[in-house]
DNA sequence: GCCCGTCGTTGCGCCAGCGCAAAGAGACAG
DNA sequence: CTGTCTCTTTGCGCTGGCGCAACGACGGGC
């Protein structure tokens, strides 16, 4: 861990004046806000913060992605969502809890801002403005996992299954020749972890898809060949045709 | 729907400065605040807002309940929460989104207080304190719902039911002889809405508690007994004895 | 180039929970 | 008191998805 120093400090700002939560912030704030960050590099395979722990540092990712998960009483682990760049994490517990609702596990050489919990609500009662940004913020987040919360109690899996990865295509997709390549390392445990679901029937679900051309799958990759065909099951629409994606 | 007269002030003050929202607000804030109110009056079966529908209003419950749920595609009824007297409604909408995320049937005879978008936007303006408060107030239900959303993800249907019992216990429990009485209506489509199952399966498992003297239950009403008992099932231990529950 | 560890696939058996139908039980109106 | 409406119970059959096991495939390290 690392103060900031002056030679990062353009793209910083730039970084961070384009997330959700600095937005709109004037420069001089900002300047003052990266200025009382610290900067960490976090190895893989080690959480940057743990679920139940004391909440101590707020976070934005300024490269790479961080996973958030929740485990359950058995061990079950459930992921709630991935964190990429200008993207923040741990909002719930500096801004209400006391520890940690959830782990964060960092991808290879993902570099983070950090911010301990007295800065940040020092600079939340300072400035107004960021106060709003976080609200709307922490808002957005609910509206989410309400409306996954709805999907997991009434869908089936193979709907959520697609609404998983159109979500990871909105999030990760890159344009790859035949289709849309989520661009991160997704195994069927993740996959299975995000919907509630275990990684067989995962498994057997994309192996469905791909014979049909919906998708096609390798290990830890997964690249849509048919949006429409996953938005179709999504849906629960009558199944597209092989030639509706046509762009 | 009617101006709030000087008459209920006190009332409403009171409820107001206890709320999580408004508490530790200035007095004379808070009056502000109650002057630009409106109070209605719910009548039953009637939804005070609809999920979908363009955001308007902000709401405090001041007497009696209101029920959010959510639609799936399918029809299917989700229950997301209920809202008593002191507590807010609709904060997303105001706070983030365009539309109401959800709809809020009311319980016959609820009264509620509602302020306007803009107004509820120019007083989180005019006053940090109550921004910081609906940061807080967002962040508290961000971390339920996502703890549910693992639940829900990660557990048997009669452990989410268990919670669910212990949860409106802990909201609306009244304690009578033999037990903690669930003091509202409660239907086993509600408690179905709640936990992601269905009625039918609700009503099983209850009988089977019924039958080990857990919960004792009629139309529309559940006493639990033995509330080790639940938490038992809810955490999955091994099952509490009868004798348990001595207090 | 080989080995080993991790990830993915697939067949098989099983069971938790769903869906329906039919009947029972309160509650409320008239 | 009676009829009706809504809520609840329970039996029965079914199936979506789970859990395991065995095997296969890929990839990185040495």
């Amino acid at each position: 861990m690392a103060a900031v120093g002056p030679s990062a400090d353009v793209q910083l700002l730039d970084l961070l004046g384009a997330s959700q939560l600095f937005h709109g912030v004037e420069r001089e704030v900002l300047a003052e806000v990266v200025a009382r960050a610290r900067e960490q590099r976090a190895e893989a395979d080690r959480a940057v913060f743990t679920e139940g722990e004391p909440a101590a540092w707020f976070c934005v990712v300024v490269t790479g992605r961080l996973k958030l998960t929740q485990l359950g009483l058995d061990g079950t682990e459930v992921i709630l969502r991935f964190v990429g760049p200008g993207e923040a994490a741990a909002a719930l517990a500096v801004f209400e809890g006391a520890v940690y609702p959830a782990t964060a596990w960092a991808e290879r050489g993902t570099r983070t801002l950090l911010w301990s919990r007295e800065t940040m609500q020092a600079l939340l009662r300072a400035h107004p403005a960021l106060a709003l940004n976080a609200l709307e913020l922490v808002s957005g987040r609910l509206r989410e996992v309400q409306e996954r919360f709805r999907e997991l109690a009434t869908e089936r899996v193979a709907q959520r299954i697609a609404r998983a990865l159109l979500r990871l295509v909105r999030q990760a997709g890159r344009k790859v020749e035949g289709g849309v390549l989520i661009d991160m390392p997704l195994s069927r445990q993740d996959l299975a972890a995000m919907t509630g679901t275990t990684l067989f029937t995962v498994s057997r679900v994309l192996s469905e898809w791909e014979s049909q051309g919906i998708v096609e799958s390798a290990r830890e990759r997964v690249v849509v060949k048919r949006p429409h065909g996953l938005v179709a099951l999504a849906e629960d629409l009558p199944p597209s045709q092989p030639g509706d994606d046509r762009q």
